[in-house]
DNA sequence: TATTGTTATACTCTATAACTATA
DNA sequence: TATAGTTATAGAGTATAACAATA
């Protein structure tokens, strides 16, 4: 091939966020294959180990996924028995997720699986410029 | 909300990524909501205004897609005659793709909507940070 | 009336494989 | 036999709207 990607894409916020985005994927599916888990579950399996009830649509405020969504990820989670959910005795509308035991099993094999992911996508970094990275995109988000 | 998002999960790379990528292809919709152009049609613009001639493979090598998105993605900006293909003379298994004088035109239309959603994006940074946060990303891809 | 969660639907992306035409 | 491109298909992921139960 003659020719060079050009500083005009190469550059490109939307470009480095799509592609840096992709390779995490790539990288966490990689990592994470024989536990067969997406990074939207372990940042659930996360949120409920922080906290150890959550509603649906609490975690739907903080993942920043549409309600139906969560539908979809807390079924994915309770069928794997990793979180149970059941009605708030407070208000019967709403469904209240823990994590089970087996949850926090699992949570313990994803995590260095995780990490490992994420370290070998930072790999070009040191350390400093790693804390820099997460710091410049923690303040893009609101 | 009793609750706040929990380091584990905020200071997660994927996630940050995630939503960092995801707000930026939001921005750019809304800023270019009435030229309906994907960013990946706006790369492909650009790669052709840097280079007169690009083969689909090499589309397909700089923008690390495959080379039946490519088709899709070449398909869609012929329709809207923005691009042309033929074939290449020196390979006739090969399509060469060019840019056309209303693509040329497009361009200039869509890059001032494009460079105010990244702007929008980085409002939060300075130049001196909105610089480190690009060449950080860049020193992620291959 | 508004809110929580579920279901159904559809639409976009992406991945795969089968196909053609050329090399 | 390998490569460039096309087409068809199916699988995720996501968005929308309609619905039931409850507030």
């Amino acid at each position: 091939m003659a020719h060079v990607l050009p500083d005009s894409i190469r550059c490109r916020l939307g470009y480095l966020l799509a592609k840096t985005h992709q390779r995490q994927l790539k990288l966490f599916e990689a990592h994470t294959h024989d536990l067969s888990v997406s990074g939207r579950q372990y940042a659930t399996l996360l949120a409920l180990e922080a906290n150890a009830e959550l509603r649906q649509s609490d975690l739907a405020e903080w993942l920043d996924l549409d309600r139906t969504t969560v539908t979809y990820l807390i079924d994915s989670l309770e069928e794997r028995a990793w979180i149970e959910r059941q009605r708030d005795p407070a208000d019967r509308r709403a469904h209240i997720v823990r994590l089970t035991d087996a949850g926090t099993v699992a949570l313990a094999d994803i995590r260095p699986a995780a990490q490992a992911a994420t370290q070998e996508l930072l790999t070009p970094l040191d350390d400093d410029e790693q804390a820099q990275l997460r710091a410049l995109l923690a303040r893009l988000l609101p």
